[in-house]
DNA sequence: GTCTATATTGTGATAGAC
DNA sequence: GTCTATCACAATATAGAC
């Protein structure tokens, strides 16, 4: 319990409330007053601790990037076979964002409407490229794999494994899921998502 | 020339401009002024034709889809080889949405935060299950195909070919890819994904 | 630091002349 | 039908007491 030290100090309760509302209803959607409500506290206050909406957003937007990607992402580099890392990084992001599910949505829309903040992204994903690609072109030499391109390949992983996430409700709705069975759906698509990616992958 | 008749009335330069503005920023990012600006008219025309806001936006919103939604989804009912069938609602949809970038990101916001919205969409999306199921029952019972839930297997299509556009700028952006570049990209995946898919159904 | 009260600005919507 | 001017309200932001 040593981790959630000091939580409830107001700026931490501030940035928890904003965390939540902006993700939910994005920078647009996201009003002060249900933040100051959420926090537990007014409106002045939030512009005591940050000046404006815009410099909260941005706070929360940083915070976010610096939790959330590298969680999601953090299993591309271990030292594990190839086959392996697959499995566990769409097992892992599966239940990341299930945690989260409005994370994909948010990150999304932010970066389409202000693609500069993508600044804190870029690193990240260039190194996890040359790690895939590096990984695929052993494989490739070994005569294991195909050759293929790690972006694609790449895209295509995080593809089959996020979208569901942001199109949730059309998948319901479409065909008339319930809550319970869109995660069964979710569940199963850690095993589907390797399969497919490997199964192209081989020979 | 003749399909273009009449396009320059009030109500349709309103119409136009609205469907830009909407899809670009959303019914929350959209402001009357943007609207009424891109139309070459003033606010209070768009009240006069239409009473509100939020009764512009519905008449865009169905506009879409009846316009947009069968468009990408109208060559699954075609009487064509299912591999065939796969390669060319891949290649189409991502034709279509290539000309609508931001259609996708639109139309998962607005149902995201109006599930109600999708009344439109479940008959298509059903009809479009019970044909896809049909067809894959059809190369099991063959022995060509493996069993495959056509849910799983029909989301794992749309994300591998929609996601790419929701996410464009991530990929350019992490990946240092030109427009041009980008281009090239989508192009290929017309090949790859329905290799990928193809792959993984046979046997 | 935290509050109440108020200023300021932005935006959807209406009134009324032409 | 189209415009200018204006209203009404919501939302961000600030002033000032405690």
């Amino acid at each position: 319990m040593v981790s959630s030290e000091k939580i409830d100090t107001t700026e931490q309760k501030i940035l928890e409330a904003a965390k939540n509302v902006f993700i939910r209803k994005g920078m647009y959607g996201a009003r002060m007053q249900e933040i100051a409500d959420e926090a537990g506290i007014n409106k002045a206050l939030l512009h005591y601790y940050f000046r404006s909406k815009n410099k909260l957003f941005e706070a929360i937007f940083q915070e976010i990037f610096q939790e959330f990607v590298p969680k999601a992402f953090s299993i591309l580099k271990a030292q594990i076979p190839f086959e392996e890392k697959i499995r566990q990084f769409v097992a892992n992001y599966i239940d990341v964002v299930a945690e989260n599910p409005f994370m994909p949505i948010f990150i999304i829309n932010e970066i389409n409407q202000n693609p500069e903040r993508l600044a804190h992204l870029t690193n990240v994903m260039s190194a996890i490229k040359v790690e895939v690609a590096s990984d695929l072109n052993r494989k490739f030499e070994t005569g294991e794999y195909r050759k293929v391109d790690p972006v694609q390949l790449f895209s295509s992983v995080i593809s089959m494994t996020l979208f569901p996430f942001l199109a949730k409700p059309i998948i319901q709705g479409a065909f008339e899921y319930s809550d319970e069975e869109f995660k069964v759906f979710l569940q199963e698509r850690k095993q589907l998502i390797p399969d497919i990616i490997l199964n192209y992958l081989k020979i």
